[in-house]
Parts: structure tokens; C-alpha cells; sequence
DNA sequence: ATCATAATTAACAAATTGACGAACTCAAGT
DNA sequence: ACTTGAGTTCGTCAATTTGTTAATTATGAT
């Protein structure tokens, strides 16, 4: 995660017109002053300035890449405040139960197991093994704070059980937004359908389920899986 | 779309463990020799092999800047095959308007310019700066593919406007669901807001504000924003 | 007005880059 | 066995960068 960061500060930099102006805007929002980005990176601050004024035209990659680690290490240091405030993560307890399955279990057999009627998905992904689920509370998910990070175990080719599900709709919504999918979402006793759900399933190539079972019956079977 | 990519193979380059390495993967996706890529760069063969190979420890951005940029012109030239290849295409583009702008502008002057009423944030955020600001039509941002990797291929330290908003729920839903977040949210002559959205924003630590301008006007007035 | 802090600028020495060209290796063809 | 194309290595050298110190100019806060 920090990585990506970095990876992003530098890719700006060196792009941009002025990789001083963008080198001084990241600065601020690391909230550092030029003496002490200097001091991290133990030199003079007029090495700083002379960066951001654009003095030196073309600094070399190693200097890019110490000044933008030293940027997302001092952070750290903090507490990660900025580097979390620009991907966030987080811990929960809208999540049910997780669980990872030591072998591929096909899609069609674990719908088949908790009774589940498939509302969009076509034939062919059927097959395809996922290797765990999670079961989320749908509106928990999205008030407690940043689930969403944690609703992927070790592998996203899994399945994930929504319950307290209304229409459906911000469910997928959700899904759609992040940038990691599972294979298979399961909608737990749902009042309706929406119909945007099932689109955004088809546009995603989800398989996207409904159950009458409840959560503790879903775990009871899944627990035979292995 | 172009400078998106060249961003990120900058960004590559310079963070990688070995960035000669990082520089021929991308030479070799480009599907260009050596020889091909020196002339493009108005440069002899050993040159790139030089910097390949690691001879230099840490080259300048000029270079790599000219490297990437090289690459990218030269695959739109051959019709931007490989650029398009890295994106997940998108077309009829939910995203009507996308600007950085060169120096931090303060979400308080942005939300008065635009007339915005603040449905959530406190007091404290509204001195923060913002560097940019994308308006998306909330509808399409869902329906069209993978507009949400477009929205933050950049600083998030910016302002995001939805158009077409109902009830207000599912853009912050989404913005909940991704990982990165923008520092306002701003709902273009919105029917009602739903109140998840505002506690949404709470959670989020974002400035939720409602507008009753149009898209157009809003343009006009952020041209002015440097 | 004054003091402190932040940022900018200039002048300079040592180290490194950016480029060339020539020689060299390593496959693949023919 | 010879040729061709692609890639590697390296000595060379002007141009730049990296860093230092020191002086100068904002920008605030009391």
C-alpha cells in the first residue's frame, strides 16, 4: 500500500511539467516544511528549495524515490495518518464469518448446497472453483467503518454472502466500486431484487445468488467444505 | 489516458528495485529492440542498454520522462494499441469534466465559487487544499466500465461532482467502497439526500455539499481556479 | 518594530550522468 | 562456416547533478 503510494508521488513527479511544483505539493500534504524533509533526508533544506524551484531540471530517480520514501516513512512514524487517509483500511465486525477452503470448491456445487437460485451469471463460469466466502451484514458493511479492505481473505476467487439485503442495489453498487472482485455474490434473504443489481453482476461477470437460508444454516453447511 | 500510463510506468521505474529491469519490461510490452527505441530517442543502442543494465545508478527523470513518452508516442502512433490495452476501455465516458489545478485551492473558496450548501463536514477540513476535480454522472459512473479507476488515476486531493443524483445513496457508497477518497463530495442539484450519504460522509471525514448550479456553469467558474 | 521561522538564491567542489563509438558475445538463419 | 540482428561492455569526456555554506528575502506572530 505504501508502495503504490510512492509509486504514484513518483510517477507524478517525473511527469509532471514542473516536477518541483509537484514535488512542493506533496510536501504540503505531508505537512512537512522544507527543513524538515530535509533533516529526513539528511541534507541542507536549500537542496529542498533547489528541487522545488526547479533549479536542478532533471534530479536523478534515486533522489525522486528518497524523497517521496522518506515522505510516506515519516508518515508512518506518525501513525500513517496521510498514507491510510489516501487508501484507508480497517478493521470491523460487520463480518459474519470468513473462511478460507483448503481446495477449489466449484461455484455450482455451492450454490446447489445452501439452495441458492441464480439471478444472473451464464453457464460457463459455473465450473470455476472458489477457494473461500465471507458472509458481510450489508448495511453494517457500509457504516462500520472500512470493511471493505477486509472482505477478501487470502484469495478473491471466492464468494461473498450479503445479508440484510433490501433491493440489492448497494450491494453491488459496492462491488462495483472496489477495485477487487469476487466470483460469486449471495444475496441472504433479500426483499427484492433490484434490477441495477443484476446488471452490474452482468457487467462484472458475477454470479449473483439468492438464498432463503440464514446465516447460521449457510455456515453449518459451509462448514462441511473443505 | 496517455499521461495516466506514462504516470504509472514512471512511477515503476523510479520505485523499482532495479528500474533498468522495470525499463525493459516496458520496452519489451512496447514490443520495440533496443535499436528501435534509441532511434525514437535520437540515441545510440548502448545507450539503452546502458541504462537497461543498471551502468548508471540513478539516471534523471529528464530520461526517463523521455523514455516513457517515447514508448507511449510511438504505440499511438501504431494506432495505441498497447496504451489502450492497459485500460479496461471506456467510451461514451461518464466523466464529464477533469482538471488538476497547479496549486492548492482551499475547499471553503471552492464550495462559496460554486455557491455549494455543506450537508457534512466539520469546520476544520474546509482550510485543506484541493488540487483537482472530476465531475462524473453518478448513473453512468456505475453503469460504465471501470470509470471508478479513472476517477482517481491521480492526486486525491481533490473534489469530486455527481451529477444526476436521486437520493444521494449510492455515489458515497461507492466512494465508501473504493479505497481511495476524495476530500469533497459535491451532488449537483441532487432530488433529496438520503441520510446514509451524510453519515457516510461523517465516517469518511468528507465534505459532503449540495449545489444547485449546473454542470456547465460549474466549468465556468472552475476555469478560473488555478 | 522585532524576532523567529520558512523559503529562496548564489557560488563552488566533487561526483555522476548522458552520450558516443568501438569491440564483443550470443543466437538464428542460410 | 558465415552473416546478420540484438544485446552487452567499457573507456572517454563535457554537461549536470548533488551537496555545502552563507547571504537574502518573505511571512508571521508577539
Amino acid at each position: 500500500m505504501q508502495k503504490q503510494l510512492t509509486r504514484r508521488m513518483a510517477g507524478e513527479i517525473v511527469i509532471s511539467e514542473k516536477p518541483g511544483d509537484t514535488l512542493k505539493k506533496w510536501r504540503t500534504i505531508f505537512k512537512l516544511s522544507q527543513k524538515n524533509l530535509a533533516s529526513l533526508l539528511n541534507v541542507k533544506p536549500s537542496v529542498v528549495c533547489d528541487f522545488e524551484k526547479g533549479r536542478r531540471a532533471s534530479p536523478g530517480i534515486g533522489t525522486v524515490r528518497k524523497f517521496v520514501e522518506a515522505m510516506v516513512e515519516y508518515d508512518k512514524a506518525q501513525g500513517g495518518k496521510i498514507v491510510s487517509s489516501m487508501f484507508a483500511k480497517d478493521n470491523n465486525s460487520a463480518v459474519y464469518d470468513i473462511r478460507e477452503f483448503n481446495t477449489g470448491t466449484a461455484i455450482s456445487k455451492l450454490i446447489k448446497d445452501i439452495d441458492g437460485e441464480i439471478l444472473s451469471g451464464n453457464e460457463d463460469i459455473l465450473e470455476r472453483p472458489i477457494y473461500g466466502y465471507t458472509i458481510v451484514d450489508s448495511l453494517k458493511a457500509i457504516t462500520t467503518f472500512n470493511v471493505f479492505g477486509d472482505l477478501y481473505g487470502w484469495s478473491n476467487e471466492r464468494a461473498i454472502f450479503f445479508s440484510g439485503v433490501h433491493y440489492g442495489r448497494s450491494p453491488m453498487i459496492a462491488i462495483r466500486a472496489h477495485p477487487v472482485k469476487p466470483r460469486v455474490v449471495i444475496y441472504i434473504k433479500p426483499k427484492t431484487i433490484d434490477k441495477l443489481a443484476t446488471k452490474l453482476a452482468e457487467m462484472e461477470r458475477i454470479v449473483l445468488v439468492k438464498t432463503e437460508l440464514d446465516e447460521e444454516e449457510i455456515v453449518t453447511i459451509l462448514k462441511k467444505f473443505n
